[in-house]
This record gives structure tokens, sequence and C-alpha cells, in this order.
DNA sequence: CATGGGATTGACT
DNA sequence: GTCAATCCCATGC
């Protein structure tokens, strides 16, 4: 699972006409409270205990559709959440559906991005490593990635676990980077404000 | 059947 | 920094 939301950070994903590189994922896992697996196999659920490389979709606070990658085999309730794109393709498209221009402030969040790319909750069980609707393949030609790791964010509930994923060049992240991040570049001496430094 | 919460975002103080 | 918008569905009576 880790190594599916790992592995996504670099790949880029296609829908709608507008793709984007995938800068930012977190694991979801049935045996941890964050998860909406945790809850069991439910109608919710039903796709998250389905077979690995399918869509999960879901409305989040009634308002956006969030895509995960089921990330475990049939039977086990777990998935990696895309939250962020670095966009490289149909970017006026991009620009239509989000009303917003600047490059980093159409996919750096898991609803921008869904919005983004035109993906709804009718793409909740969708394929997405063979010819469905989206596509997600290698983003071979593009720069190449280093992976950072940190604690998800936007969760109440084992907040401890590090299992976000980011890819520490990209200025598209939803969030500031994690502490790994933040620290490598203070050793950086810089003299105006820098990122906001990590509390304790 | 009624109720409450949430893996968010954007607007506002 | 705070706060509302808005809907699916899990939970409890």
């Amino acid at each position: 699972m880790h190594e599916v939301a790992h592995d996504l950070v670099g790949c880029v994903i296609r829908h709608g006409g507008a793709a984007g590189r995938i800068v930012e994922v977190e694991s979801y896992h049935q045996e941890e409270p964050a998860c909406h697996a945790y809850a069991g196999l439910t109608p919710r659920t039903a796709t998250l205990f389905g077979p690995p490389g399918n869509a999960y979709v879901y409305r989040s606070y009634g308002i956006h559709a969030l895509l995960n990658a089921v990330a475990e085999p049939e039977g086990v309730g777990a998935a990696a959440l895309i939250r962020a794109l670095e966009p490289v393709e149909g970017v006026d498209v991009m620009r239509a559906r989000r009303g917003v221009h600047p490059l980093d402030a159409l996919c750096s969040g898991p609803g921008k991005l869904t919005e983004a790319l035109g993906i709804g909750l009718e793409l909740n069980g969708a394929t997405l490593t063979g010819d469905g609707p989206i596509a997600v393949f290698p983003g071979l030609g593009h720069r190449p990635v280093e992976v950072v790791r940190g604690t998800r964010i936007g969760i109440t509930k084992a907040t401890d676990l590090p299992w976000r994923f980011c890819d520490r060049d990209s200025p598209c992240v939803s969030r500031p980077w994690p502490a790994v991040m933040r620290d490598a570049r203070a050793s950086v001496a810089r003299s105006g404000r820098g990122p906001r430094p990590a509390p304790a």
C-alpha cells in the first residue's frame, strides 16, 4: 500500500482532456481509524474493499469529490489518496473548470484536482490501470522525483502516522512540505522569511 | 427515520 | 486566524 502511494508520486494522471503529474499522495488502511474502511464493508466502502487499481471517489464535506487508488488485494480496505498534481496538459481546460489562473493553484489540493480534471462521483469504481476514462501512467520524460515523507494532513484521527508522500521539488503540493524537507531547506542560509518552522 | 460528522475550500476578520 | 457551505452515509432510536 505504501509502495503504491510512494510510486504514484511522479506518475501522470489524465482525464477529461487534461493531465497532471502527481506530486502528493497519502495512504489509508482499514486498521487505522482515519480510513473510511475502518468501519468495515458498507455500501460506502465497497469500492475500497474491491480490486486494486480501481478509483475510489467519494464526496467530502458535501462539496468536493476526492480521488483514491485502491491499493490492496480484494478483501482488504486500503487506498492511496491523490492530493495534488502539477498540470502538464490541458491547462486551459483546467483553468476554465476551476475559474482560477495560476498553475500552482489549479490542482494543489484533493478537491481542486478532481474539479480540474472533471472527475466526479460517477467514476467511483472505474479502473485506473486499464482502458477506463481515467488513465494513470509513469511520468517518463519528466524530471525525476525525490519523494519526502511526512504525517497526513486534514484528518482528526491517527494524525501521527507518517503516511504522506510528496515530491520534494514541487510548488504544487497542498500544504507545506513534511518536516524532513523543511529541515533540509533550513540548512540553506536564507535572508528573508522562509517556510514556517516546524512546531516542536 | 433523524441526526451528526467529515481525507476541503474559499471568503472574510 | 475563523467560519460556512453542503451531501452522503454510518449510526442510533
